[in-house]
DNA sequence: CTGAATCCTTGCTGATACTG
DNA sequence: CAGTATCAGCAAGGATTCAG
């Protein structure tokens, strides 16, 4: 059948701190829901609506039709996007996010609006940073 | 000086929907934190304790020592970490969080926990996706 | 002990061309 | 319209070596 899980490997599975021991099955979700594309596409379809490939790739700036189709493919794969097929000539698709996508889309842009929030004062400390690298610099030139 | 930023472009900075625009800073940020070993270090360090860099290297297993460096100079850029260096011999560096990087690291565990949380759910739906794939193979295999 | 520097391999990425 | 296939370029990652 399709489900083939032991109580035993399941348990093995969510126990926390997991992270840390390689091969760790989460990285993978985390990787494809913070990678450069699937921030923008999970923040595109958060409205709710239908898109269209084509309207997605207006949309995302700058994504190519390769990486676009293949985020996409993740995001299904992982259950947070659905694929809508219309039989119909031309080709019809449309994208929206499952109940779960909604849910993590809604961490993910926490996360992300947790940094444009606080994006000055982490400027700040990138600017100290730099500047102690320079006068660090300076000192061995002499 | 260290600060040369105009109100305009900071205000160009900070507004929302940014992310959508190639080259927002965030996006390096959110890079940063959510990197392969970015995670494992916030979460090693959320501890509050002070960590020797070899203490990191044990505890975050299969991390080079140049990733671990990388890693925690990155995250020192951005102010979430604090690098502190005692002289003497041996050298003896400890590295812990700051209080911008506890913020972030509970951000950043936040999204993690969620997927450890609901990831019976993913998994099902990646079961799904599978079949589904396999099913299609023996389509046109047939 | 704590890294920096080097080399080398891998994998991600994007441009292009092609299919149903 | 909605992709797939292929290939080339580059950057991330890792192993090793060297230095303060």
């Amino acid at each position: 059948m399709s489900n083939s899980l032991t109580s035993e490997g399941l348990a093995a599975l969510m126990q926390r701190g997991n992270l840390f021991s390689d091969k760790c099955p989460s990285r993978d979700v985390l990787k494809h829901v913070t990678s450069r594309w699937g921030v923008l596409v999970l923040l595109a379809l958060m409205d709710g609506e239908q898109h269209r490939f084509s309207a997605l790739k207006r949309k995302i700036l700058g994504v190519s039709e390769k990486m676009l189709a293949q985020t996409l493919q993740l995001l299904e794969s992982d259950g947070f996007v659905k694929r809508t097929v219309y039989p119909v000539v031309p080709p019809h698709v449309e994208y929206s996010l499952t109940d779960l996508g909604h849910k993590i889309a809604a961490q993910v842009v926490g996360l992300a609006d947790w940094i444009e929030e606080n994006f000055l004062q982490i400027m700040q400390a990138q600017e100290q940073y730099q500047a102690q690298q320079t006068s660090n610099l300076q000192h061995w030139q002499s």
